[in-house]
RNA sequence: GCCUUGGUAGCUCAGUUGGAUAGAGCAACUGCCUUCUAAGCAGUAGGUCAUGGGUUCGAAUCCCGUCCAGGGUACCA
């Protein structure tokens, strides 16, 4: 049983036998002693102090005396001001520690009979451009995220909603007939997103022109957005395109997979990955029909040009557009679209949508509409909000090419790693081809860690001259003393010092204690983190871990340690350790090497 | 204007449902490698938790006001 149960228990028990009182929730207050006293649980005497009439050390000393006497594991106890911090005995921390060494699930609750379906979207990028940092951040929070359900007990569905229709494409699609020159991914040897997102780039830069002309003709600033040349061709591509025209369709495709080609290199090095993959040009027709479905029924309304709209004004939202004056959907048509076919292809109980805080407003909205619409499930999904990546210039804009671009940025860190490597003169026992294995695991673990140990609802400041290092608070920091770790358990074994479970030490140091207490809090911390919707929680949770580590392996000598129990001891505790960094980092995706 | 989120060390960030003397990392300065990986460890310095009130045994945390910043706000996604 967890020691935080075991004391929630004596404590109750002395609270009825002494005060003959009956806590409500959250009235015992049970937390982890400050470090610099003595003791490991403390409880916070105040909230009992009008039911015992005493002073707060006179509570403290009357509940602690009850407990040490009544509960096993309570080794002896001390009061300071209104705090009573109980001592554990050694021997519940070393079960704790075999439990964790022994049991390979260590921190993964089994599923149950009916696990809970979770559904999470992430990544849904448009296909008019490459990925950037922000997309980056979102692949790894979704993808820790559903790890980190997983780790739950629930059954996860990654899914991923590729939003390849709409205006936006259209631009890069008239941009390339107009000025392409008939490019293409293999006669430039541009990587295919990267190519279309130029010409969405150019899209821009002419459209803007455009703009500017006009307005210098006396037309509003709205005027010459909607009569520019291009914006007006791009417009038409899109109408062509519902209507299904073969020449569009064709340049559409064509596009379109050079984009995916793209994106599955730029996936497979992020590590992330889907187990279902929704197109936004085969579920907003779906959408159409529900919208229409519910202009029916009245749910919404259609103005004199045709266009159709929800009021939401009971609702404390706005007027939200549904369909365009020519027919065309938006983003809202889709998503109701590609949420009905979601929960009509698997049974979700819960459906996690990883969007940036930008559209809090956009699933506020969705929620009601499917409400409406009669889907009980619609006021229940989850927007996993998340902030924004912002550059030391701002925020990121692709159309105007300001952006960290995500195949750029992990081929830097690759190469910054390399080069640390190489100065530090590490991995020279290693081949070629290993060392570029670790340099890869390196310079991801420090990019992932970067953006994974913020929490995940606050903006977050990215600097590209000096955000990534690979000292102090990073995924490498991490991953070396996990290599430190294996090191010291390969020498173990080329010295055939076999490790055994029956743990017989007299004492145990406040360092190791330190460390037995981290890791027992392990499972408990993978619950807060999906509690929470934060791998931010599991970060923290592993560098805590390794400093620890680090303080304990520089205090005391392992395998040099002559008492062969202490030296077996601390050599559970090392592979024990190395094992919850492995187990918490893979939670971020993060990968650990053996060597570096 | 309205809605919403945030403001903690020079910089980047932690800080559990209100708890003890607000913590890390980076940057700066100082020590520690002839014994298990120095991508490490130890130390010094750095704070009016934006600001003014309130709630109470107790507030970075909860409530109200003010200032500053980000995001959203009806045919972009």
């Amino acid at each position: 049983m967890k020691i935080e149960n075991i004391i929630q228990k004596g404590v109750e028990a002395a609270l009825a036998e002494l005060y003959d009182f009956t806590p409500v929730a959250n009235q015992i207050q049970i937390q982890n002693t400050r470090k610099d006293l003595d003791g490991d649980i403390t409880i916070v005497v105040f909230p009992f102090l009008r039911v015992s009439k005493k002073s707060p050390e006179q509570t403290g000393e009357e509940i602690g005396i009850f407990i040490q006497q009544n509960v096993d594991v309570v080794n002896s106890f001390n009061v300071i001001k209104g705090f009573l911090n109980l001592e554990i005995t050694k021997n519940y921390w070393i079960d704790s520690l075999l439990d964790a060494y022994t049991n390979e699930n260590f921190g993964i609750s089994s599923e149950g009979e009916n696990p809970n379906t979770v559904m999470v979207e992430y990544s849904s990028p448009n296909t008019n451009k490459p990925l950037h940092l922000g997309h980056i951040r979102n692949n790894l929070l979704g993808f820790s995220i559903s790890e980190i359900l997983k780790a739950n007990g629930n059954k996860v569905v990654k899914t991923n909603i590729v939003n390849d229709r709409g205006i936006h494409i259209c631009k890069s699609m008239y941009a390339w007939q107009k000025w392409g020159n008939g490019k293409t991914p293999e006669n430039s040897g541009i990587k295919g997103d990267h190519l279309v997102g130029e010409f969405y780039v150019e899209f821009d830069k002419h459209y803007k022109a455009e703009i500017a002309e006009l307005v210098e003709k006396g037309l509003s600033k709205e005027d010459a957005e909607n009569q520019a040349p291009s914006i007006l061709a791009a417009r038409e591509l899109l109408l062509k395109w519902e209507a299904k025209d073969d020449e569009t369709l064709n340049l559409w495709k064509t596009m379109n997979t050079w984009v995916y080609d793209g994106f599955e290199i730029t996936y497979k090095k992020l590590g992330v990955d889907f187990d279902k993959i929704y197109y936004e040009s085969e579920t907003y027709l779906v959408g159409k029909k529900e919208v229409l479905r519910g202009l029916k029924k009245g749910i919404f309304y259609q103005k004199d040009d045709n266009s159709v709209w929800a009021d939401l004004t009971n609702e404390k939202l706005d007027q939200k557009i549904l369909l365009r004056s020519d027919g065309t959907s938006v983003y809202m048509t889709q998503d109701i679209g590609t949420a009905k076919m979601r929960f009509e292809d698997y049974s979700i109980n819960e459906m996690i949508y990883v969007v940036g805080n930008e559209q809090n407003y956009h699933f506020q909205v969705l929620a009601v509409l499917l409400d409406k619409l009669g889907y009980k499930w619609g006021k229940d999904l989850y927007h996993f909000s998340y902030g924004m990546v912002e550059l030391p210039s701002g925020k990121m804009k692709s159309r105007e090419g300001k952006v960290v671009d995500a195949d750029d940025l992990v081929e830097d860190m690759i190469k910054v790693a390399r080069n640390v490597a190489n100065e530090l003169g590490k991995l020279e026992s290693l081949s070629d081809s290993e060392a570029a294995e670790t340099h890869r695991m390196i310079a991801l673990g420090a990019l992932k860690y970067f953006i994974l140990k913020v929490d995940p609802k606050k903006n977050m400041l990215f600097n590209p001259e000096e955000s990534i290092d690979f000292n102090g608070n990073t995924g490498p920091f991490i991953q070396y003393t996990y290599a430190r770790i294996q090191s010291v358990l390969r020498k173990a074994a080329e010295k055939n010092i076999s490790i055994h479970k029956n743990i017989s030490v007299e004492t145990i140091s406040a360092k190791e204690k330190d460390l037995l207490k981290r890791v027992s809090l392990y499972p408990s911390i993978v619950n807060e983190a999906a509690n929470n919707h934060s791998p931010a929680v599991i970060a923290n949770y592993c560098f805590e871990l390794v400093k620890e580590y680090n303080q304990f392996y520089h205090d005391h000598y392992i395998i040099g340690e002559t008492d062969e129990e202490i030296r077996n001891l601390r050599l559970i505790l090392s592979s024990t350790v190395a094992s919850v960094i492995k187990k918490g980092m893979n939670l971020l995706g993060i990968e650990m090497p053996e060597r570096m």
